[in-house]
DNA sequence: TGACCGAACGAACGGTCGTGCTATTTTCTC
DNA sequence: GAGAAAATAGCACGACCGTTCGTTCGGTCA
């Protein structure tokens, strides 16, 4: 990898702490040069504008969700261990990863309602991580962990409530039983589904 | 009232549809200014700061949140009715009174990791409007209509999953199921606390 | 040795931000 | 209708925004 690269990469690590903290909005070319030690020009010429940056972000965030969340899940056994493993990757590992917490949750919010690339490219890999939610939870019907007419849909709506309750309530309220109250809601949710 | 309170009134209102789209920090004086047909000093003279003018924004909204999806739901019978209006009415009335949706949501997770005086009021507004629910929930125990053992913090918790599920999957994905998957998931909550 | 390269720099652009002043206009009160 | 008070406008400020420019430095290769 060369300089070049190199110091890419390590300016997107820096980022990806910003936008956790303080969105994509949180995230200005001169912010980061100061993050990173580096001039704001020689910055920005890693990337041809703002929403190049926004996106390169994005786009490095969806990996590491991917290594962290989605990769170890997929080692786990089929079926209901699989589907508890993702969602437990996604609270502890995921989480624990940045200062501010889930990078998707502090940025669905503000690109609701703002068009543009970077509101698509995130709208696409929410999709995507719902699909493969929606096929861990078909696999645990097939091994006979899910009942059979479990609602899929519903399940992985129910599913992503749990997580997204769990930020608000524990980074938001600050409030130290937001692990357990997450873990025990899941749990509910698993129950009604065999 | 005089024509200051009014006109400070009418700043709010295009102040509370910026927000919502937006969040805190799509609002800006220049746009509000430019939204109202006013001059940036001209309003700014009815705040005496950016903080003052997003207080009394997030005052307002929890103002108009009380009257439309609190106090109706406090009209409905004591216990389970009482709790489902709480939550039918801040889905449907409070999200329609906006452009860009729940105030709440679009300002939840910029906040968070944001110390101030926005942040402590929505905490306070938060944890107020969940004692709230907990409240009803509590009643409807005393009713009859929930279980004797019902765990009335989780309660709360999966109550407030569910209106930030509805959120993400109908304003960031568009999902027009949105509404349909919260009701359904609302009902399984409800079916197992009775 | 000299030409070329990618990488980073400092300076500056036009624009918007929040926020002060000082007028000027509008509204209220007697 | 005159005078007081309130409301709004005009203007300017320093700071930061994203972006462009020309330049400089260290290394690579002919």
């Amino acid at each position: 990898m060369g300089k070049g690269q190199e110091t890419k990469r390590a300016i997107v690590d820096e980022a990806l702490d910003l936008v956790s903290t303080g969105g994509l909005n949180g995230l200005s070319i001169g912010a980061l040069a100061r993050a990173t030690g580096m001039s704001k020009s020689g910055l920005f010429a890693h990337f041809q504008s703002k929403e190049q940056l926004q996106l390169t972000v994005l786009h490095v965030a969806t990996e590491r969700f991917v290594d962290i969340v989605i990769a170890p899940a997929l080692k786990q056994p089929r079926g209901e261990p699989r589907v508890r493993a993702m969602f437990e990757n996604s609270m502890k590992q995921w989480e624990s990863e940045l200062p501010g917490g889930c990078i998707y949750y502090a940025v669905s919010a503000e690109l609701d309602d703002q068009p543009g690339a970077a509101r698509d490219f995130l709208i696409k890999t929410q999709l995507d991580y719902q699909d493969t939610i929606r096929r861990a939870a078909e696999i645990a019907v097939e091994e006979g962990h899910f009942r059979k007419n479990l609602d899929l849909d519903q399940f992985v709506f129910e599913f992503g409530s749990i997580t997204s309750a769990y930020h608000y309530s524990g980074r938001l309220l600050g409030k130290p039983d937001a692990e357990m109250r997450a873990l025990k809601a899941f749990d509910a949710l698993l129950a009604r589904s065999r």
